[in-house]
DNA sequence: TGTGACGCTGAGCAGAATGCGCAGTCTGTT
DNA sequence: AACAGACTGCGCATTCTGCTCAGCGTCACA
């Protein structure tokens, strides 16, 4: 979907003050209410707006450590029934099938280091996987930042 | 913060449907409108609740394309300046340092194959990276699920 | 056993926002 | 010139929110 920029400072807007009603940014933007409704529907409905939801932060209850793991699947199984499997453990929170030498990487959150080892135990126990290397997070500059994707994309 | 099965019910309530209201909530949930209130702004509080706004998709307005790289920086140079100058290029979503090989991990999207090159040059004309190396994302099986994991913790 | 802190409840009320519909206007395209 | 699409400004009924209050059960601690 082509996004111009008005739908930018309309998810700026709801980005920086989540406590925004639609019909007070409608007054800050100085455009009808309706306008902004239906650009909000309009970004809902082609997926520009994904989730609009609470996103748990893990960090805030009990998960500090995030690791990332480059995983090498049985050749037997494919990628979709090896991703089903981690989906069943909690602390596997993203999977990609990547390019390169492994076949999937996986986000993991855990407790603790030590706790990290635990979840890959369980995910070697799944038998989906023959080899794993983790790459453990040290510190999180910056996620999740899509806003200025989003306006660059409204500029050009 | 520690969470129970009230408070990962109210998160995945408002997960599953973003029109729910408060009143909403508390009918489903057969608890007064107050204590959702009160949960809600407990978990705003504490940070398990962090984003909740609208998160744009780049693979929904021209960015399908999606890759890690691996950075190594320039010794001169600390990680926060260098995580400083990545924030300027919009098309970098996410940087972690990270443990292993490299310095730096950054979650990068790109309009195509040939324009995620393009935003590595930009990435390494900023001379603060040595080297870089790429891993592309074939498939997202999933992503940004933490749900699972607040259960859990809510569980035990 | 007494006391207080804490959380949940049910209720009420004024103000605000939403969902919905409508007619008019503007703009770019065919 | 006609048309589709988007934006506007308006109104209305309904719903939700923010705020307050007193009452009640539970738990920890003195």
């Amino acid at each position: 979907m082509r996004v111009d920029e008005l739908d930018a400072k309309i998810v700026r807007l709801f980005t920086e003050e989540q406590r925004m009603s639609v019909l007070e940014a409608s007054r800050i933007l100085k455009v009808a209410r309706a306008t902004v409704q239906a650009r909000l529907d309009r970004m809902s409905a082609s997926g520009v707006i994904g989730r609009w939801v609470p996103q748990p932060e893990p960090r805030a209850f009990g998960f500090p450590v995030v690791a990332f793991c480059f995983l090498t699947i049985s050749q037997d199984l494919g990628h979709d029934a090896v991703s089903k499997a981690l989906a069943d453990i909690p602390e596997v929170i993203e999977v990609h099938t990547v390019s390169g030498d492994s076949d999937l990487m996986a986000r993991i959150a855990a407790r603790t280091n030590s706790d990290l080892q635990r979840v890959l135990d369980v995910m070697m126990a799944t038998k989906a996987i023959v080899r794993s290397s983790s790459v453990i997070v040290l510190n999180t500059h910056f996620e999740g930042r899509t806003l200025p994707l989003l306006e660059a994309a409204a500029r050009g």
